[in-house]
DNA sequence: CCGTGTGAAATCCTTCACAGCA
DNA sequence: TGCTGTGAAGGATTTCACACGG
């Protein structure tokens, strides 16, 4: 059904999954341009990594270009979206309404196309009762009372002590993925996703690489062929002991 | 002068660095709780990783724990410290004053410690001028006049179609570190780090993941013994070609 | 002729298993 | 005895190099 010849796929590499987001993106973007097919060399130059990987990503997916021209990008994009599952509904319930949920509710490009904002939960009552993105934010059981469906993906943006708590009544509601911005590792039962991005991390990260390029800096540069390299995040959680 | 031995270190493995956040802040938890010592079973545990990977991973920071004990909480944590550069000052300025760049402003934990905002910069007139967190959104060139040394982090919160130019600025500015919330691969001199967070891209990994795990639960299960896996961010990049 | 698809090689990371020290 | 530190094994991913097809 999914596989490159009707066969049961073998999972992809999980680096690679985290690298289609990316050739979506760009296959999206040449497409607007006007160019109707694009290389392994033109996502990569434009993904920052090599063709040859480009190649090997996409050649697990199936045959999708043709030698000597390239990727057809409206093909391309199709079998993107499919793979990612873009074509079905993922209701999305936010946890936690302080600045970042906020932010996630307003910005552009979250809630836009597959994901859709179906419930906003915060346990301030100063915060209960207000309405954000069309939705009014509730507690667990009244957000729970009105949901049609379990929600598909549960974003968890509250403070670190409450994030295992709302991982919890995420997993209640039926939940099988989390996006968990506290910075707390969450421990969740057999199947469900975690996928963690800690803003904190990121700086500490940055500044253990700055540290060492100045203690070099002041030596002799050793970081040489050093490719340049867009995304292989690869920061994901499967439950389960 | 940072090698396990005073000698010269070669540098550590990326899915080590991407780590070594997330121990140091259990450590910081364990010695708040009152335990003086780990064991690397203690940080696995709290990391969900294997207790080996913990062991290797501090190895190669030198030999800071002891044998048939554990590794002393303090130490452990003045380690990590040193070696994610917390003891430095970190000029952080932020490009784009949205709803993002307003909640990473407002976020408990971001402008903590080593990190410090010094500068805000946004092209909106109806925003330049407003002031958020101690200073005043302005124009680059507002931002550079008042500056009283280069930035070392330059965060990126614009719209993808400001984002180059954000870092173009940034990187003109001094800043060596950038970490960019944009949808935008970045291209930059050599030397400069570039992290990425995209939460669009987050949602359609876990949007790939969970349409395979409801294919599979429909047939037989498929994912058995996959340890729970906490934090493998691998998403850097280094600048240059 | 050009660019994809792909075995094979090389590299990197994880896990194992246990020696060695407190 | 208990737990770290680490060589060696194992597994996974990246890169190479080139056969193949349009």
């Amino acid at each position: 059904m999914e596989g490159p010849h009707g066969m049961t796929a073998r999972p992809l590499p999980e680096p690679t999954v985290a690298r289609l987001p990316i050739y979506l993106r760009i296959a999206e973007e040449h497409l607007r341009h006007g160019s109707t097919t694009l290389s392994s060399e033109d996502l990569a130059r434009d993904a920052g990594v090599n063709a040859a990987k480009v190649r090997k990503d996409l050649s697990l997916l199936g045959s999708l270009g043709t030698r000597g021209t390239g990727y057809d990008a409206a093909s391309l994009i199709d079998a993107l979206d499919a793979l990612l599952g873009m074509a079905r509904d993922w209701p999305v319930v936010i946890v936690g309404i302080g600045n970042l949920g906020r932010a996630l509710i307003n910005a552009r490009g979250f809630f836009t196309g597959a994901y859709r904002l179906v419930g906003l939960v915060d346990a301030d009552p100063a915060v209960i009762g207000e309405e954000l993105g069309g939705r009014r934010v509730g507690t667990f059981a009244q957000v729970a009372a009105e949901l049609e469906s379990a929600p598909a993906i549960g974003v968890i943006t509250t403070p670190a002590s409450a994030a295992q708590e709302a991982a919890n009544e995420l997993v209640a509601l039926g939940a099988r993925s989390l996006l968990n911005f506290a910075p707390r590792v969450l421990e969740v039962p057999e199947g469900v996703q975690v996928r963690y991005v800690d803003l904190s991390m990121e700086l500490q990260i940055l500044s253990y690489h700055a540290t060492r390029t100045d203690a070099q800096s002041a030596g002799l540069l050793a970081t040489v062929g050093v490719e340049a390299q867009a995304l292989d995040a690869v920061d994901w959680a499967e439950g389960g002991k």
